[in-house]
DNA sequence: TGTACATCAGTGAACGCGCGTTCACTGATGTAC
DNA sequence: TGTACATCAGTGAACGCGCGTTCACTGATGTAC
Protein backbone atom coordinates (compact mmCIF):
# COMPACT_ATOMS: atom_id res chain seq x y z
CA UNK A 1 0.00 0.00 0.00
CA UNK A 2 1.05 3.41 -0.53
CA UNK A 3 3.40 5.15 2.49
CA UNK A 4 3.69 8.45 3.46
CA UNK A 5 5.87 11.09 1.82
CA UNK A 6 8.74 11.06 5.36
CA UNK A 7 8.51 7.25 4.67
CA UNK A 8 9.16 7.20 0.78
CA UNK A 9 12.42 9.40 1.74
CA UNK A 10 13.56 7.08 4.17
CA UNK A 11 13.17 4.20 1.65
CA UNK A 12 14.76 6.32 -0.99
CA UNK A 13 17.86 7.16 1.40
CA UNK A 14 17.77 3.55 2.45
CA UNK A 15 18.75 2.40 -0.78
CA UNK A 16 20.95 4.70 -1.73
CA UNK A 17 23.17 3.39 1.11
CA UNK A 18 22.70 -0.08 0.34
CA UNK A 19 23.51 0.24 -2.94
CA UNK A 20 26.85 2.41 -1.92
CA UNK A 21 27.63 -0.28 0.22
CA UNK A 22 27.03 -3.24 -2.12
CA UNK A 23 28.45 -1.58 -5.14
CA UNK A 24 31.88 -1.53 -3.48
CA UNK A 25 31.62 -4.72 -2.04
CA UNK A 26 30.85 -6.75 -5.38
CA UNK A 27 31.13 -4.68 -8.24
CA UNK A 28 28.14 -2.72 -10.33
CA UNK A 29 27.56 -5.98 -12.73
CA UNK A 30 27.40 -8.58 -9.66
CA UNK A 31 24.83 -6.14 -7.66
CA UNK A 32 21.43 -6.90 -8.87
CA UNK A 33 18.33 -4.39 -8.17
CA UNK A 34 16.82 -7.30 -6.31
CA UNK A 35 20.02 -7.26 -3.69
CA UNK A 36 19.52 -3.63 -3.39
CA UNK A 37 15.88 -3.74 -2.91
CA UNK A 38 16.10 -6.47 -0.39
CA UNK A 39 19.15 -5.19 1.79
CA UNK A 40 16.69 -1.99 2.05
CA UNK A 41 14.21 -4.07 3.17
CA UNK A 42 11.79 -4.16 0.55
CA UNK A 43 10.96 -5.77 -2.59
CA UNK A 44 12.46 -5.23 -5.95
CA UNK A 45 9.09 -4.72 -7.82
CA UNK A 46 9.16 -1.15 -6.31
CA UNK A 47 12.96 0.47 -7.18
CA UNK A 48 11.27 2.00 -10.40
CA UNK A 49 9.10 4.70 -8.03
CA UNK A 50 12.70 5.49 -6.84
CA UNK A 51 15.05 5.06 -9.77
CA UNK A 52 14.20 5.50 -14.08
CA UNK A 53 17.34 2.59 -14.31
CA UNK A 54 19.89 0.87 -12.29
CA UNK A 55 22.28 3.23 -14.10
CA UNK A 56 20.75 6.07 -12.15
CA UNK A 57 20.98 4.41 -9.32
CA UNK A 58 24.65 3.29 -9.69
CA UNK A 59 25.28 6.88 -10.48
CA UNK A 60 23.99 8.26 -7.03
CA UNK A 61 24.96 5.26 -5.05
CA UNK A 62 28.84 6.09 -6.52
CA UNK A 63 28.21 9.78 -5.69
CA UNK A 64 27.03 8.74 -1.76
CA UNK A 65 30.05 6.20 -1.21
CA UNK A 66 32.19 8.99 -2.51
CA UNK A 67 30.47 11.21 -0.26
CA UNK A 68 30.55 8.96 2.89
CA UNK A 69 34.35 8.46 2.17
CA UNK A 70 35.22 11.59 1.80
CA UNK A 71 33.56 13.54 3.74
CA UNK A 72 35.63 12.94 7.76
CA UNK A 73 39.05 14.04 5.76
CA UNK A 74 36.94 17.02 4.35
CA UNK A 75 35.39 17.73 7.71
CA UNK A 76 38.34 17.54 9.86
CA UNK A 77 40.55 19.60 6.66
CA UNK A 78 37.99 22.82 7.02
CA UNK A 79 38.31 22.46 11.33
CA UNK A 80 41.71 23.17 10.88
CA UNK A 81 43.58 19.85 12.16
CA UNK A 82 44.93 19.00 8.51
CA UNK A 83 47.85 17.56 9.42
CA UNK A 84 46.71 14.65 11.95
CA UNK A 85 43.67 14.11 9.57
CA UNK A 86 45.50 13.00 6.31
CA UNK A 87 48.03 11.52 8.44
CA UNK A 88 44.93 9.16 9.90
CA UNK A 89 43.77 9.24 6.16
CA UNK A 90 47.07 7.63 5.08
CA UNK A 91 46.95 5.15 7.23
CA UNK A 92 43.95 4.20 7.21
CA UNK A 93 43.62 4.15 3.24
CA UNK A 94 46.96 1.46 3.21
CA UNK A 95 45.41 -0.70 6.15
CA UNK A 96 44.45 -4.25 6.13
CA UNK A 97 40.81 -3.27 6.71
CA UNK A 98 40.26 -1.09 3.98
CA UNK A 99 41.55 -3.88 1.94
CA UNK A 100 39.60 -6.48 3.42
CA UNK A 101 35.99 -4.18 3.92
CA UNK A 102 35.60 -2.77 0.42
CA UNK A 103 31.72 -2.15 1.49
CA UNK A 104 33.21 1.36 3.24
CA UNK A 105 36.27 2.03 1.84
CA UNK A 106 37.12 4.07 -1.39
CA UNK A 107 35.12 3.91 -4.52
CA UNK A 108 38.04 4.04 -6.61
CA UNK A 109 39.69 0.58 -5.98
CA UNK A 110 36.58 -1.24 -6.25
CA UNK A 111 35.08 0.11 -9.36
CA UNK A 112 37.32 2.46 -10.81
CA UNK A 113 38.14 -0.77 -13.74
CA UNK A 114 34.25 -1.12 -13.99
CA UNK A 115 33.56 2.40 -14.85
CA UNK A 116 36.02 2.85 -17.19
CA UNK A 117 34.10 0.83 -19.60
CA UNK A 118 30.57 2.23 -18.45
CA UNK A 119 28.42 4.98 -19.79
CA UNK A 120 28.88 8.85 -19.86
CA UNK A 121 26.73 9.57 -16.64
CA UNK A 122 28.66 7.00 -14.38
CA UNK A 123 31.93 8.79 -15.55
CA UNK A 124 30.80 11.78 -15.14
CA UNK A 125 29.93 11.02 -11.46
CA UNK A 126 32.96 9.09 -10.80
CA UNK A 127 35.32 11.84 -12.23
CA UNK A 128 33.63 14.22 -9.66
CA UNK A 129 34.58 11.50 -7.04
CA UNK A 130 38.45 11.51 -8.34
CA UNK A 131 38.98 15.27 -8.42
CA UNK A 132 37.28 15.78 -4.92
CA UNK A 133 39.62 13.08 -4.07
CA UNK A 134 42.52 14.97 -5.29
CA UNK A 135 41.33 18.17 -3.78
CA UNK A 136 40.95 16.93 -0.46
CA UNK A 137 44.31 15.41 -0.31
CA UNK A 138 45.78 19.07 -1.97
CA UNK A 139 43.64 21.14 0.42
CA UNK A 140 45.21 18.44 3.55
CA UNK A 141 48.63 19.16 2.06
CA UNK A 142 48.23 23.28 2.50
CA UNK A 143 49.43 23.02 -1.23
CA UNK A 144 46.50 23.98 -4.02
CA UNK A 145 48.81 25.38 -6.58
CA UNK A 146 49.18 23.37 -9.54
CA UNK A 147 52.09 21.55 -8.40
CA UNK A 148 50.30 20.60 -5.23
CA UNK A 149 47.58 19.05 -7.21
CA UNK A 150 50.03 17.26 -9.17
CA UNK A 151 51.38 15.88 -5.97
CA UNK A 152 47.97 15.03 -4.67
CA UNK A 153 46.90 12.99 -8.05
CA UNK A 154 50.53 11.07 -7.45
CA UNK A 155 49.64 10.25 -4.02
CA UNK A 156 46.14 9.51 -4.86
CA UNK A 157 47.23 7.15 -7.83
CA UNK A 158 49.38 5.30 -5.64
CA UNK A 159 47.09 4.91 -3.06
CA UNK A 160 44.46 3.70 -4.97
CA UNK A 161 46.37 1.38 -6.82
CA UNK A 162 47.88 -0.08 -4.05
CA UNK A 163 44.63 -0.85 -2.52
CA UNK A 164 43.70 -2.66 -5.94
CA UNK A 165 47.11 -4.86 -6.41
CA UNK A 166 46.61 -6.24 -2.66
CA UNK A 167 43.07 -7.10 -2.92
CA UNK A 168 43.93 -8.63 -6.24
CA UNK A 169 46.87 -10.67 -4.98
CA UNK A 170 47.59 -13.42 -2.47
CA UNK A 171 48.30 -11.99 0.92
CA UNK A 172 52.21 -12.35 1.11
CA UNK A 173 52.38 -9.73 -2.04
CA UNK A 174 49.41 -7.95 -0.71
CA UNK A 175 51.25 -7.46 2.64
CA UNK A 176 54.34 -6.55 0.77
CA UNK A 177 52.72 -3.51 -1.30
CA UNK A 178 51.32 -2.10 1.55
CA UNK A 179 54.78 -1.63 3.29
CA UNK A 180 56.36 -0.36 0.34
CA UNK A 181 54.11 2.25 0.01
CA UNK A 182 53.57 3.12 3.61
CA UNK A 183 56.92 4.31 3.69
CA UNK B 1 34.30 -32.57 -38.32
CA UNK B 2 37.21 -33.69 -36.14
CA UNK B 3 40.60 -31.68 -37.42
CA UNK B 4 44.31 -32.30 -36.36
CA UNK B 5 46.45 -31.98 -33.29
CA UNK B 6 47.97 -29.35 -35.08
CA UNK B 7 44.85 -27.27 -36.38
CA UNK B 8 43.33 -27.87 -32.60
CA UNK B 9 46.98 -26.07 -30.94
CA UNK B 10 46.60 -23.42 -33.10
CA UNK B 11 42.45 -22.81 -32.20
CA UNK B 12 43.90 -22.77 -28.70
CA UNK B 13 46.20 -20.68 -29.21
CA UNK B 14 43.78 -18.13 -31.41
CA UNK B 15 41.22 -18.69 -27.97
CA UNK B 16 43.69 -17.88 -25.17
CA UNK B 17 44.42 -14.78 -28.19
CA UNK B 18 41.31 -13.14 -28.25
CA UNK B 19 40.32 -14.06 -24.70
CA UNK B 20 43.30 -11.75 -23.30
CA UNK B 21 42.82 -8.98 -25.55
CA UNK B 22 38.46 -9.19 -25.07
CA UNK B 23 38.69 -9.86 -21.34
CA UNK B 24 41.08 -6.24 -21.05
CA UNK B 25 38.55 -4.65 -23.67
CA UNK B 26 35.44 -5.40 -21.45
CA UNK B 27 36.31 -6.90 -18.40
CA UNK B 28 35.44 -10.73 -17.10
CA UNK B 29 32.17 -10.34 -16.44
CA UNK B 30 31.30 -8.52 -20.04
CA UNK B 31 33.28 -11.04 -22.25
CA UNK B 32 30.76 -13.98 -22.97
CA UNK B 33 32.63 -17.19 -24.19
CA UNK B 34 30.69 -16.58 -27.46
CA UNK B 35 32.46 -13.60 -27.32
CA UNK B 36 35.57 -15.41 -27.41
CA UNK B 37 34.76 -17.89 -29.52
CA UNK B 38 33.21 -16.14 -32.31
CA UNK B 39 36.67 -13.76 -31.84
CA UNK B 40 38.83 -16.75 -32.79
CA UNK B 41 36.77 -17.79 -35.78
CA UNK B 42 34.88 -20.86 -33.92
CA UNK B 43 31.17 -21.30 -32.76
CA UNK B 44 30.83 -21.38 -28.87
CA UNK B 45 29.72 -25.39 -28.78
CA UNK B 46 33.64 -26.30 -29.12
CA UNK B 47 34.91 -24.23 -26.62
CA UNK B 48 34.88 -27.30 -23.91
CA UNK B 49 37.03 -29.01 -26.08
CA UNK B 50 39.76 -26.46 -24.55
CA UNK B 51 38.70 -25.41 -21.17
CA UNK B 52 36.62 -26.91 -18.26
CA UNK B 53 35.05 -23.49 -17.46
CA UNK B 54 35.03 -19.82 -18.41
CA UNK B 55 37.06 -19.64 -15.28
CA UNK B 56 39.83 -21.64 -16.32
CA UNK B 57 40.12 -19.88 -19.69
CA UNK B 58 40.05 -16.40 -17.76
CA UNK B 59 43.43 -17.87 -15.65
CA UNK B 60 44.82 -18.77 -18.83
CA UNK B 61 43.86 -15.36 -20.34
CA UNK B 62 45.77 -13.27 -17.66
CA UNK B 63 48.52 -15.59 -17.68
CA UNK B 64 49.11 -14.36 -21.04
CA UNK B 65 47.89 -11.24 -21.25
CA UNK B 66 50.82 -10.34 -18.42
CA UNK B 67 52.87 -12.22 -21.04
CA UNK B 68 52.56 -9.99 -23.83
CA UNK B 69 52.60 -6.99 -22.09
CA UNK B 70 55.91 -7.65 -19.76
CA UNK B 71 57.84 -9.46 -22.37
CA UNK B 72 59.20 -7.15 -24.67
CA UNK B 73 60.29 -4.98 -21.22
CA UNK B 74 61.99 -7.84 -20.13
CA UNK B 75 63.96 -9.03 -22.94
CA UNK B 76 65.57 -5.73 -23.45
CA UNK B 77 66.17 -5.48 -19.45
CA UNK B 78 68.02 -9.30 -20.07
CA UNK B 79 69.95 -7.54 -23.22
CA UNK B 80 71.62 -4.77 -21.14
CA UNK B 81 68.94 -1.83 -22.47
CA UNK B 82 67.83 -1.25 -19.40
CA UNK B 83 67.90 2.30 -18.98
CA UNK B 84 66.03 2.98 -22.82
CA UNK B 85 63.94 0.12 -22.19
CA UNK B 86 62.49 0.90 -18.78
CA UNK B 87 62.23 5.09 -20.00
CA UNK B 88 60.33 3.73 -22.54
CA UNK B 89 57.71 1.32 -20.55
CA UNK B 90 57.31 4.36 -18.16
CA UNK B 91 56.46 6.68 -21.15
CA UNK B 92 53.76 3.87 -22.86
CA UNK B 93 52.51 3.06 -19.39
CA UNK B 94 50.89 6.57 -18.86
CA UNK B 95 50.43 7.29 -22.35
CA UNK B 96 47.22 8.74 -24.33
CA UNK B 97 47.03 5.35 -26.36
CA UNK B 98 47.14 3.19 -23.49
CA UNK B 99 44.43 4.78 -21.42
CA UNK B 100 42.59 4.40 -24.87
CA UNK B 101 43.72 0.74 -26.03
CA UNK B 102 43.09 -1.51 -22.92
CA UNK B 103 43.23 -4.39 -25.00
CA UNK B 104 47.16 -4.59 -25.91
CA UNK B 105 47.57 -2.63 -22.20
CA UNK B 106 48.66 -3.60 -18.74
CA UNK B 107 45.98 -6.24 -16.90
CA UNK B 108 46.36 -4.79 -13.98
CA UNK B 109 44.32 -1.04 -14.57
CA UNK B 110 41.30 -3.40 -16.71
CA UNK B 111 41.31 -6.13 -14.54
CA UNK B 112 42.32 -5.38 -10.87
CA UNK B 113 38.81 -4.40 -9.23
CA UNK B 114 37.11 -7.57 -10.64
CA UNK B 115 39.93 -9.68 -10.07
CA UNK B 116 39.74 -8.93 -6.15
CA UNK B 117 36.67 -10.53 -6.08
CA UNK B 118 37.37 -13.61 -7.73
CA UNK B 119 38.34 -17.63 -6.72
CA UNK B 120 41.59 -18.47 -5.73
CA UNK B 121 42.72 -19.87 -9.18
CA UNK B 122 42.73 -16.13 -10.94
CA UNK B 123 43.70 -14.13 -7.86
CA UNK B 124 46.56 -16.32 -8.12
CA UNK B 125 47.40 -16.12 -11.61
CA UNK B 126 46.89 -12.61 -11.14
CA UNK B 127 49.12 -12.12 -8.45
CA UNK B 128 51.81 -13.80 -10.34
CA UNK B 129 51.62 -10.98 -12.63
CA UNK B 130 51.82 -8.19 -10.68
CA UNK B 131 55.03 -9.97 -8.68
CA UNK B 132 56.30 -10.30 -11.97
CA UNK B 133 55.67 -7.08 -13.14
CA UNK B 134 57.36 -5.31 -9.69
CA UNK B 135 60.35 -7.74 -10.61
CA UNK B 136 61.34 -6.04 -13.93
CA UNK B 137 60.48 -2.63 -12.66
CA UNK B 138 63.04 -3.49 -10.17
CA UNK B 139 65.54 -5.67 -12.07
CA UNK B 140 65.36 -2.61 -14.80
CA UNK B 141 66.31 0.13 -11.98
CA UNK B 142 69.07 -2.33 -11.30
CA UNK B 143 68.61 -2.45 -7.66
CA UNK B 144 66.18 -5.93 -6.29
CA UNK B 145 67.29 -5.79 -2.86
CA UNK B 146 64.45 -5.14 -0.62
CA UNK B 147 64.08 -1.51 -0.55
CA UNK B 148 64.68 -1.35 -4.65
CA UNK B 149 61.54 -3.79 -4.76
CA UNK B 150 59.42 -1.30 -2.64
CA UNK B 151 60.41 1.45 -4.99
CA UNK B 152 59.33 -0.85 -7.58
CA UNK B 153 56.23 -1.76 -6.07
CA UNK B 154 55.21 1.66 -5.39
CA UNK B 155 55.88 2.70 -8.97
CA UNK B 156 53.73 0.51 -10.10
CA UNK B 157 51.04 1.20 -7.91
CA UNK B 158 51.17 5.09 -9.07
CA UNK B 159 50.69 3.79 -12.74
CA UNK B 160 48.43 1.49 -12.64
CA UNK B 161 46.66 3.93 -10.42
CA UNK B 162 46.91 6.47 -12.52
CA UNK B 163 46.13 4.67 -16.39
CA UNK B 164 43.10 3.02 -14.14
CA UNK B 165 41.54 7.01 -13.14
CA UNK B 166 42.39 8.25 -16.14
CA UNK B 167 40.16 5.83 -17.96
CA UNK B 168 37.46 6.02 -15.33
CA UNK B 169 37.29 9.74 -15.27
CA UNK B 170 36.18 12.33 -17.73
CA UNK B 171 39.09 13.30 -20.70
CA UNK B 172 40.56 17.43 -18.81
CA UNK B 173 41.08 15.24 -15.43
CA UNK B 174 41.97 11.70 -17.05
CA UNK B 175 44.81 14.47 -18.82
CA UNK B 176 45.56 16.28 -15.49
CA UNK B 177 46.41 12.52 -13.80
CA UNK B 178 48.73 11.52 -16.90
CA UNK B 179 50.59 14.58 -16.83
CA UNK B 180 51.04 14.47 -12.63
CA UNK B 181 52.17 11.21 -12.51
CA UNK B 182 54.75 11.94 -15.97
CA UNK B 183 57.02 14.53 -13.47
C1' DT C 1 51.56 -49.49 -47.42
C1' DG C 2 46.56 -50.11 -47.27
C1' DT C 3 42.30 -50.85 -44.78
C1' DA C 4 38.85 -50.75 -40.96
C1' DC C 5 37.52 -48.47 -37.20
C1' DA C 6 37.67 -45.71 -32.95
C1' DT C 7 38.44 -41.00 -31.58
C1' DC C 8 37.26 -36.42 -31.02
C1' DA C 9 37.37 -31.04 -32.72
C1' DG C 10 33.94 -28.42 -34.05
C1' DT C 11 28.73 -27.37 -34.90
C1' DG C 12 24.30 -25.67 -33.60
C1' DA C 13 20.20 -26.47 -30.83
C1' DA C 14 18.80 -26.70 -26.22
C1' DC C 15 18.89 -26.37 -20.97
C1' DG C 16 18.18 -23.77 -16.63
C1' DC C 17 19.15 -19.52 -14.44
C1' DG C 18 19.41 -14.72 -13.01
C1' DC C 19 19.08 -10.36 -14.80
C1' DG C 20 16.66 -5.52 -15.69
C1' DT C 21 12.32 -4.10 -16.45
C1' DT C 22 7.05 -4.07 -16.73
C1' DC C 23 2.53 -4.58 -14.97
C1' DA C 24 -1.96 -5.36 -12.48
C1' DC C 25 -3.10 -4.90 -8.04
C1' DT C 26 -3.60 -3.22 -2.92
C1' DG C 27 -4.76 0.01 0.36
C1' DA C 28 -2.88 3.96 3.10
C1' DT C 29 -1.88 8.78 2.05
C1' DG C 30 -2.89 13.28 0.55
C1' DT C 31 -6.27 16.54 -1.38
C1' DA C 32 -10.52 18.95 -2.74
C1' DC C 33 -14.71 20.42 -1.00
C1' DT D 1 -13.15 19.44 10.85
C1' DG D 2 -15.09 15.55 8.22
C1' DT D 3 -15.89 13.04 3.94
C1' DA D 4 -15.13 11.28 -0.83
C1' DC D 5 -11.93 10.23 -3.96
C1' DA D 6 -7.64 10.38 -6.68
C1' DT D 7 -2.85 9.24 -6.09
C1' DC D 8 0.92 6.28 -5.79
C1' DA D 9 4.67 3.39 -2.73
C1' DG D 10 5.23 -1.06 -2.42
C1' DT D 11 4.12 -6.17 -3.78
C1' DG D 12 4.82 -10.28 -6.42
C1' DA D 13 4.17 -12.51 -10.85
C1' DA D 14 5.68 -12.23 -15.43
C1' DC D 15 8.40 -10.75 -19.69
C1' DG D 16 12.34 -11.27 -22.89
C1' DC D 17 17.19 -11.78 -23.03
C1' DG D 18 21.94 -13.36 -22.71
C1' DC D 19 24.67 -16.16 -20.04
C1' DG D 20 27.59 -20.69 -19.00
C1' DT D 21 27.13 -25.21 -19.92
C1' DT D 22 25.42 -29.71 -22.08
C1' DC D 23 24.45 -32.72 -25.82
C1' DA D 24 23.57 -35.37 -30.16
C1' DC D 25 25.68 -35.23 -34.27
C1' DT D 26 29.27 -34.94 -38.29
C1' DG D 27 33.13 -36.45 -40.62
C1' DA D 28 38.26 -35.92 -40.89
C1' DT D 29 42.11 -37.62 -38.10
C1' DG D 30 44.86 -40.97 -35.96
C1' DT D 31 45.69 -45.89 -34.89
C1' DA D 32 45.80 -50.96 -34.98
C1' DC D 33 46.47 -54.67 -37.92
Amino acid sequence: MRVSQAEKDRSHARIVDSAARLLRERGVENTSVTDVMSDAGLTHGGFYRHFDSKDALTAAAVQAAFDQFLRPLEDRIAAGDSDAALAQFRTLYLSQGHVEHAGMGCPVPSLASEIGRAGPALKDAFGAGVRRSIAALAAGAGDTSPDGMAAAAREFAMLAGAVMLARAAGQQTAHDILAACKT
